[in-house]
DNA sequence: TGAACATATGAACTAGTGTTCATGTGTTCA
DNA sequence: TGAACACATGAACACTAGTTCATATGTTCA
């Protein structure tokens, strides 16, 4: 017997069509999946999620945020940038300074849903 | 009224101390923002995350889950693996099949308050 | 205008991540 | 028992992402 290479895994979906068909409705599409993704990778860096913490309690420029995080500036500015494109937070400028501020309220309440997660799991 | 902090970036800082001392002790920890980054980091990926859509649906083996998405059975073992890890995801065995479900209610949530946030930035 | 300050940005370096490939583990059934 | 199946896993590879460094942009004030 020769052997064969399936380019699949599984020679048929085990799962009933009903549920296939459901499952492929349902996927976001490739724009969506690619926003979606996108905005939960902001999230995943600790200096991003440092900053935002830093702005649940007030707005503030960057050359306060790089000290109290400990930081240099240009890291800070990078992030926020990063930040900024995600629509998480939005600055405006006085002067030679620019404050930096949350966009809206989605910021803190994923990041107490994902507390959430963290601390249950820690419990079970 | 402003204090002066001995930092690379900036002379002083500008905000008012008090502000700053609040938000040093809202800061979570190293152990907290450690686990929450991490948590975020796990949905930041388009495969992960079109994983849990699938799983949104019913628990599916690994095999089902790759055909449906039309990857390897290895390369979604290994992002199961990250989703255990993780505690988004578990499993069960019946025979030769694992199957694989979410874990609790948080994974949901999260998704659907980060599409909200996904949607209205579109439309502002 | 020019000096000083606050911020932004591009390039480069380094560390980390997702997929593939090959193979190992565990289960079923003839 | 051993062959076939479903899944897990370690190593390697290509690619991505965060920080640093040097420098540019933009604003204020003497």
């Amino acid at each position: 017997m020769e052997d064969r290479y399936n380019v699949e895994c599984c020679d048929f979906i085990h799962a009933h069509e009903a549920v296939v068909e459901k499952v492929r409705q349902k996927l976001p599409g490739e724009d969506t999946l690619y926003d979606l993704t996108e905005l939960f990778r902001i999230f995943g860096d600790s200096t991003r999620i440092r900053i935002l913490y830093v702005l649940f309690e007030e707005e503030m420029c960057v050359c306060d945020i790089a000290a109290l995080l400990g930081m240099t500036q240009s890291a800070i500015s990078h992030q926020l940038r990063a930040l900024k494109n995600a629509r998480l937070v939005k600055s405006r400028r006085d002067g030679k300074t620019v404050f930096y501020s949350l966009a809206d309220d989605h910021v803190k309440t994923i990041i107490d849903q994902g507390l959430e997660h963290v601390n249950e799991s820690v419990i079970s």
